[in-house]
RNA sequence: GGGAGCUUAGCUCAGUUGGGAGAGCAUCUGCCUUACAAGCAGAGGGUCACAGGUUCGAGCCCUGUAGCUCCCACCA
């Protein structure tokens, strides 16, 4: 088989990728003798398909996966999809409404089954293109939120929960959206800034005595008021305390209370309380015993208790009542405000508070070890920041309203006996009533927050509550990678139903990550029309290069902004690989390659071995710190500027010469290198690197159950070495390059060596400098003073180098580069001298770079000498 | 009101324990050198937002200031 001439994707991801899952790759064993490193990927909403945000969460947790299984952990990664109980109704209501049906059209049956239609052709969608990202989750083990063996560990702990009084109905105050028609969780109501007025209304006292004026922003709301409010200190209200207003329009007399609640300074200090559509009115009511009038139908329209504005929208009330405040001289003023209205998370219809009967968790108990866990470190945000996000909710965090009067779900698992009034909680439907043993039982209507079935993510797909061995073996899991979006409704809850169910928490390190911008930084959204499709990326430039575009450079928990050229760049990395594997093979074709023996290696082969396995180590400390970022890079500058632009080129002189022992050795070496660094990057790129690593002789069925490599071969000394004479190189094509010199002009190479040492390398090295350093020759010596004086020349660490090219040079010229050269050389000279001169450094600064400072001190001063003594010797 | 983050080259961003500022893209110069012109070689370009402090030494640690962003709270 051969390679394309150019790396090109399109041909060989599907294949690979049905492959590793053919043979099971992704499935791990429970093996006692093997650790487990275990992942439960977040569950996308089947509400639609991925976007980029999913295809940085797939790829950060693929990359661990795949990184941890090539260490030799049995690595689980369950893939699942969640049914994302509200915002797949909406959506499916909408889809409804253009072929003109409703839910109640069709009933709840109907209306189910189209929820399954919808999850199988949605659900299947993401499936795609999980697998079209690389994903290597272990399939035989997909979940969905509503499978059976979620449905029932949501039953059993919904039990375990009511018998622990954890769970418990009642009527409080809740966020309601009049659009689905739910009660909603306050993680699920979203604040957004909008203009509105303040409208000041005069109550006047029932006695005639005066009145007082409110000021609200809710004026439709007044129909439910049963008090006025004053701060008990408040002096300008103190008399009026214990008297009673007439409420305008509806002309009945409500009390005014003292309550602390009130804040003397804002507005007029009086507030109209209406406890039945006001979270804090409620509290206020409860405290004076007030009555709870709730004046507003689910669908936002207004009840019968609004009198003669019953019907209404709440809109349409509000317009009503202020013309009505008007006419009837109750309004005083109206006063532009801008203030947070809060919206539904779903369809951002604003929400209403109002009074219903619904089911909570209490929270307290549950938050407090979640708290704890984090703060023992036995769970650990990475970035570390985050851990404020997480207590700032469990730290303060109210009861839970979980209760959606919504059909997509799972349906509470509370039955009413309609006779005796009886409340049964059960994960089995009971055939009758506990108590009078009456058998017509009901079921409540209601279908869970989807975010309790989440909480219960880490264990239920792992069996819970039967005793599996998968949650025996995989449970805790390892980490958890997440965007910072879903902290609150999501990781904080798993931690406390984990801890609540499994007595430990469900994951070691919970990983951050940020969100994915566009081009100029706007989220991406729907509305926008801004968002990408992650198929369309790959379809374009591969998954490879999707993956390592959105890990490389990138740090953990910040935003990313998502450029086209990026992909571009990323792309030629892929090329680079390519070609670079192109050339290894092209040079073993006919040839026998084996071990690397590393007794017997080139300064080339020394260097880059020992630059392999610094690579290696630095990779897996930073992988074990889960930053990407950073190992991306480092191999990206290895593979490009390392193996491609130095190594291939040092060992062509070899590999285009004629002494085959030689040739063998570096091949070997060759092959060695390359198929190392295809499984350093395996993680971040798995299908260019197993379909270049096939091609690469001696190797095993596939690249990914290899183990990782690991650095354990160094030859420092000599590493030093080439990278001096590296330096060198550098200096001779920077002066070429200022002269300019053709790269076809060559000539030869006059090498004043600085030492013994110094030519011991060059000598090891003298391939590598006439090749790249455009030589024709070499010749060493030992004094300058025998050589034509119309030369150019470098001067370096290891040698000075002169060189004539036939043309008389321009001694002006040479004489300014080399003024300039002086300068720079005087001007290190400057720096380390004033940094041994300083005491201060030199008590304190550590052993080694002191020493590295002496040392470039001491060759600065030598390279001064060489060049002044050149610029004597042109201005003569 | 509380909290977090960001400010580094023209642009987008890295910067690992405090030890002389990096990459990609863009720009300039020269090269079709038999892996790759999707490339090679070379170059230019930065007061690391600002002001103090700690330190022998600060992009990095501390304090403050400014601008931008986000999250939470939700005073009617």
């Amino acid at each position: 088989m051969s390679l394309e001439k150019s790396y090109n994707p399109n041909g060989f991801e599907k294949e690979l990728y049905k492959e590793w899952e053919e043979k099971g790759y992704f499935t791990p064993t429970v093996d006692k003798n093997k650790e487990p490193f275990t992942i439960v990927m977040p569950p996308p909403n089947i509400t639609g398909q991925l976007h980029l945000g999913h295809a940085l969460d797939q790829t950060i947790q693929d990359s661990i996966i795949r990184y941890k299984r090539m260490c030799g952990f049995s690595t689980l990664w369950v893939p699942g999809t969640d049914h994302a109980s509200i915002a797949t109704e909406v959506k499916i209501v909408d889809q409804m409404a253009t072929e003109g049906i409703t839910k109640n059209d069709i009933g709840r049956e109907g209306f189910l089954k189209r929820a399954w239609e919808w999850k199988e052709t949605y659900g299947n969608r993401i499936i795609e293109q999980l697998k079209a990202t690389g994903a290597s989750c272990d399939w035989s083990r997909l979940a969905f939120t509503m499978d059976d063996k979620c449905s029932k560990a949501v039953k059993d702990v919904f039990v375990k929960f009511y018998n622990d009084g954890l769970i418990y109905q009642g009527s409080r105050i809740i966020n309601w959206c009049p659009d689905c028609q739910t009660a909603l969780s306050d993680a699920e109501v979203e604040y957004v800034e909008q203009d509105s007025f303040f409208w000041h209304i005069r109550y006047p006292l029932s006695d005639g005595s005066g009145e007082v004026v409110i000021a609200t922003t809710r004026p439709e709301t007044l129909l439910g008021d049963t008090a006025v409010a004053v701060h008990p200190d408040d002096e300008r209200y103190a008399h009026m305390v214990g008297k009673t207003l007439i409420l305008p329009i509806v002309g009945k007399e409500i009390p005014v209370v003292a309550d602390t609640y009130v804040d003397k300074e804002f507005g007029t200090g009086c507030v109209k309380i209406t406890p039945a559509h006001d979270p804090n009115d409620f509290e206020v009511g409860l405290r004076h015993n007030l009555e709870m009038i709730r004046v507003m139908n689910n669908d936002g329209t207004m009840n019968e208790l609004a009198g003669k504005y019953q019907g209404l929208t709440r809109e349409e009330c509000r317009k009503q009542i202020v013309e009505d405040l008007k006419t009837s001289g109750f309004l005083v003023k109206i006063e532009p405000h801008a203030h947070n209205v809060g919206t539904c998370y779903r369809c951002h219809t604003s929400i209403e508070n109002i009074i219903s009967k619904q089911w909570f968790v209490k929270m307290e108990p549950l938050a407090k070890p979640a708290a704890q866990a984090v703060r023992d470190g036995d769970t650990s945000f990475v970035p570390k920041r985050f851990e404020n996000t997480y207590f700032a909710w469990v730290d303060n965090i109210k009861d839970w309203c979980i209760s959606r009067q919504l059909w997509w779900g799972h349906r509470i698992p509370a039955f009413y006996c309609d006779s005796c009034g009886e409340t049964i909680v059960d994960s089995e439907t009971p055939t009758k009533c506990t108590k009078c043993g009456c058998t017509t039982l009901r079921q409540d209507e209601d279908v869970l927050d989807t975010w309790f079935s989440s909480a219960l993510w880490p264990f239920s797909t792992l069996g819970y509550p039967d005793k599996t061995a998968d949650l025996e073996y995989f449970y805790p899991t390892n980490v958890l990678v997440t965007g910072y979006d879903i902290i609150f409704f999501w990781v904080a809850r798993m931690m406390f139903a984990g801890i609540y169910s499994m007595d430990v928490p469900p994951f070691k390190d919970v990983l951050i990550h940020g969100i994915i911008r566009d081009a100029e930084g706007r989220k991406m959204s729907k509305s926008l029309g801004n968002g990408i499709d992650p198929i369309e990326i790959i379809e374009k430039f591969g998954a490879d290069t999707l993956r390592f575009c959105l890990l490389h450079g990138v740090a953990m928990g910040s935003d990313s902004k998502f450029m086209e050229d990026k992909l571009d760049s990323t792309k030629n990395f892929m090329n680079k690989l390519w070609n670079a594997t192109k050339f290894a093979l092209m040079n073993f074709e006919g040839k026998e390659i084996g071990e690397v023996d590393f007794d017997n290696l080139s300064l080339a082969d020394k260097w880059i071995i020992t630059r392999l396995s610094e690579v290696s180590n630095e990779v897996r400390t930073m992988m074990d710190k889960y930053d990407m970022g950073i190992c991306t890079s480092n191999l990206y500058e290895f593979v490009w500027n390392e193996i491609c632009d130095w190594y291939i080129e040092l060992i062509k002189p070899v590999l285009y010469g004629d002494d085959e022992v030689l040739q063998g050795r570096t091949l070997n070496v060759l092959n060695y290198v390359m198929q190392n660094t295809l499984k350093l990057l395996h993680p971040f790129i798995p299908f260019v690197t197993e379909k270049l690593y096939r091609e690469y002789p001696n190797t095993a069925e596939t690249i990914m159950l290899e183990s990782y490599p690991k650095g354990e071969i160094f030859f420092n000394t000599e590493k030093d070495g080439l990278e001096k004479v590296m330096e060198l190189i550098k200096g001779i094509r920077t002066l070429r390059k200022d002269m300019d010199i053709p790269p076809s002009k060559r000539s030869v190479l006059h090498i004043l060596p600085t030492s013994k040492d110094s030519l011991a390398v060059l000598k090891a090295a003298e391939v590598y400098v006439e090749k790249l350093g455009y030589g024709t020759a070499i010749n060493y010596i030992d004094s300058k003073d025998a050589l034509d004086s119309d030369m150019f020349s470098c001067t370096s660490e290891l040698a000075q180098v002169f060189m004539a090219t036939g043309d008389l040079i321009d001694r002006e010229k040479e004489l300014a580069r080399l003024e300039n050269e002086k300068k720079k050389i005087q001007e290190e000279i400057k720096f380390t001298s004033g940094k041994l001169n300083n005491q201060g450094f030199m008590g304190k600064a550590p052993e080694k770079l002191i020493g590295e400072l002496r040392l470039k001190f001491q060759t600065n001063t030598d390279k001064l000498v060489a060049v002044e003594e050149l610029i004597i010797k042109y201005s003569k």
